[in-house]
DNA sequence: TTTGATATTGGGAGCGCTCCCAAAATTATA
DNA sequence: TATAATTTTGGGAGCGCTCCCAATATCAAA
């Protein structure tokens, strides 16, 4: 079948190709029979209207872009992205918008996608994942003019539209479940310190213990990098620390401890317990399972799309600033009872 | 800045519309000091041309799409979907395409997105995954008469193009791995055997026992959903059979079923021991880590897209089918000397 | 019946590009 | 120097829509 326009249509049913695109688009002001009769016409022959075309004529591409700045190499690891993606995809296609996806491995990358990401024409808005500290494309594209919403805090406080969740309350009410249970040595296995959330998950922690007159022990802070290896390692240099409990600011992390800790021939959690940081799936595998912290992360995605629709069709000020809360899931990592 | 189009950039140069867009096209026939000329004006102007015009009017998009059928539920889940979406967005930076990402959760879903994956004059081509016997979703792609790659064998054989792994021989070779380890009462978890890769990797497990004069034991054959949750479930109905060795589909349902052993009280590889399949990052996480037969699933992406761009360029016919081959990953889940 | 208001329809202009062809400028050849 | 061949440039048409405005049809009230 060669592509249909509008004009065959209205041909075919009898009309203008204007009364087609206004049954097309449901504009009112179209005769009940008429409607009926393009419908038809429409049904039988298969047409669907041609995207490029509608976009360069309403300026309106109903399009977003996803931008994953330099994490290529993250997306496939962390299981936080899919289930970012997953929100995202959901909400785009419950109103009806088109999801393209920009995953940057390098700097060439950047170079090529930042004018594609960027361009009315092709995309109404962006969603873009915070990064770290110093990351270009970000601040590029926040000055871009495009409607834009960042999926977690930015590391620098400008007036961006971003949701996030409350990373602080978060982490500071798992380490005080830490402290409630009777842990003494608490440590913890931060997040990129370079990263909102892992400066703001760490803050957390400082401020349950600070809160309970606990003193800050800098030996049994090690900075991770959300990864399992990263954990491993971080694990590795907080074990001559002696800590009797960790909170890590990932599940992954959290895993990789365990790892070291086995590995040291220590027991959890009647050693060290732990405390993870997503609820992913991953979270149910290790033995024991993890407590950890539950974030909504593909509601995260979900309405960061419907905060970019605002922006799209009511303009893009005020900034909307989200914060989703978390729940901490508690499961055999960490005993109720630790002996003294 | 106003948007600006090829005219404004015309203007400025002192030249025509024509020749800024050969320019911008690099095309041969433009003069030296002109190019130049122009190539400052758009430098400096920070011109980008406007996709929609620029696929209406060369009926090119650059624009490819990933369709994930009824997958959304596994998306997150399943450490497959990154890693082939990875390697997918990898070739598209490489290429200069820009993709476009439809996740499918459900029917409504596919009845909005059938029409815009399949709507020439957005995209120029489309992957999707291969998925279940019925699966509504493929056979309308294959249908639609767009350049269509599919990522892994399409379960009903028809003359589309396909990229797959080498299922039978991949299996094949891990199974013979454990007959010549000694390995006696060799069950299997299967996936679902309502598609191809279920059925592939079946296939291989019964070759290989065949080969070397075993019989069957249809006991020892327990079909899963490639989940973690699948994997434990099914180990429940196999450890009746009592099975010394366990060939199963996925990495995670091998890490379900290693759980389920555990709980009965067996140990790993001392008494039943594991191979799994993909040997992605989650292989290395369970204690013991696992055996498991490696697949390059982002190459599997990343070659999908090059297919698909030469079947782009180069017309549709004949259909391109490309398999990769797989290794078998020693790791700590069967030992070498079996015990008898 | 006439008039005015309202609902419905058609067609022109234009979105910003590419592509083709003809005009102009340049170079090679007789 | 005149002519032909070639390279470079400009402008028109058209891609398939949307949007606006004017034209026409329909209906209610006077």
């Amino acid at each position: 079948m060669p592509d249909l326009t509008l004009e065959d249509i209205a041909l075919q049913a009898g009309v203008s190709r204007s009364t087609v695109s206004r049954v097309v688009n449901n504009h009112p002001n179209v005769s009940e029979d008429v409607r009926k009769r393009v419908q038809e016409v429409i049904k039988n022959t298969g047409y669907h209207p041609n995207l490029a075309a509608r976009t360069l004529a309403s300026q309106r591409s109903w399009m977003i872009g996803l931008v994953l700045p330099q994490s290529v190499s993250f997306f496939f690891t962390d299981p936080y992205y899919p289930h970012l993606t997953r929100g995202i995809a959901q909400a785009c296609n419950k109103n009806d918008y088109t999801l393209v996806l920009f995953l940057i491995g390098n700097q060439d990358d950047e170079e090529k996608i930042y004018p594609r990401a960027t361009r009315k024409g092709m995309l109404d808005g962006v969603i873009v994942q915070a990064g770290h500290h110093g990351d270009q494309m970000i601040d590029r594209l926040v000055n871009s003019n495009m409607p834009l919403v960042v999926a977690g805090r930015p590391f620098l406080k400008t007036d961006v539209s971003y949701i996030d969740v409350d990373n602080i309350n978060a982490s500071y009410n798992a380490v005080s479940h830490l402290i409630r249970l009777g842990y003494l040595r608490i440590g913890t296995i931060t997040g990129p310190t370079t990263s909102a959330v892992g400066i703001d998950r760490l803050e957390g922690y400082r401020k349950a213990l600070l809160e309970r007159g606990r003193e800050i022990n800098e030996s049994l802070i090690v900075e991770g990098d959300f990864m399992e290896e990263g954990g491993y390692y971080a694990m590795k240099q907080l074990l001559p620390a002696k800590p009797d409990a960790i909170f890590a600011a990932s599940d992954l992390m959290a895993i990789g401890a365990m790892r070291a800790v086995r590995e040291a021939g220590l027991s959890i959690p009647d050693e060290v317990a732990f405390i993870g940081f997503d609820d992913l799936p991953h979270a149910k595998l290790p033995n024991p399972q993890l407590t950890t912290v539950r974030q909504p992360i593909s509601q995260l995605g979900f309405q960061a799309v419907e905060i970019l629709i605002d922006l799209i069709e009511n303009g893009t000020n005020p900034a909307r600033c989200i914060t989703l809360t978390t729940e901490l899931i508690i499961r055999e990592s960490c005993c109720s009872m630790p002996r003294k």
